[in-house]
DNA sequence: GTGAACCTTTCCCCGTAGGGGAAGGTCAAG
DNA sequence: CTTGACCTTCCCCTACGGGGAAAGGTTCAC
């Protein structure tokens, strides 16, 4: 297969097909004899999980990682699995955070629109942002 | 001031200054008879407003926008509000997202834990991540 | 055979928000 | 005078490719 038939297929650009190529995550194409790319069908499979693995949230590092493992022979499962659970987690913290700035967000948008952009001082660029008193330290 | 005086105190580094007035966050500071920068103390009310900016996840791009509001002489109060209120509605839909990635990573993980190693074909990588059906499509 | 249309290749720059480090100039203390 | 701390510019690096240039390949109709 070109590149231009795997591309569409797989769902991914030809840029990333060169890129993954590049970074490890495929091996590396045939050539036909002037130099195009050959693909063999069974890339739609790595490109598959490679797809399925971001959506995951993994990095092309981490999904990389899985690959070299099963390519050294032994499953990854386990691996996987602590990558899984990892990235649950992180999330777990990951939306905590972001509720907490999303509730300050309001309240200083709160604040914000009581204020009078008359008594803005240039100096502080937004009194909104940046309130006098922070900068009375 | 120094740059090594003006970062530690602003809780920045000296290469996030220099980054600051390469891009147009800082105006370009005087330098002393020997090339060295020389800041004069409004520079520390500027970096707060950038700090306060970045902590409420603003962009240097979005931030710069409000300092050309600023130095064009109107009060940028409600550009800020709507650039806040725009924030504050992306991480509703981020949280969304991610509690839902969250869920889906932990069903996954409970699918993968009962799922047998010897049963994952090296072509698919991993059957957790990339379980035989989809590519039987 | 040849031109148009479309495909592929490599190459390099672009974005975020700076970090790391090299090579070299400057300043105050000893 | 020298040492060490500080400053300067310069270039490469990050993750994940996107955009586009310049060059060459393939395929079709005419």
């Amino acid at each position: 297969m070109r590149i231009g038939q795997v591309a569409p297929h797989a769902g991914v650009t030809t840029k990333a097909l060169r890129y993954y190529e590049r970074v490890g995550l495929l091996p590396a194409a045939d050539r036909t004899s002037s130099g195009y790319r050959d693909y063999p069908e069974e890339v739609l499979d790595r490109l598959r999980f490679i797809r399925a693995a971001q959506a995951v949230g993994l990095a092309l590092g981490e999904i990389k990682g899985v690959i070299v493992f099963r390519e050294q022979g032994s499953p990854p499962c386990g691996h996987v699995l602590e990558l899984i659970e990892g990235r649950a987690s992180d999330l777990d913290r990951r939306i905590e955070e972001l509720g907490q700035l999303r509730d300050e967000l309001r309240q200083l948008a709160q604040r914000g629109r009581s204020l009078s952009p008359d008594a803005c001082s240039p100096d502080l660029v937004c009194h909104i942002l940046n309130p006098a008193s922070a900068s009375a330290r």
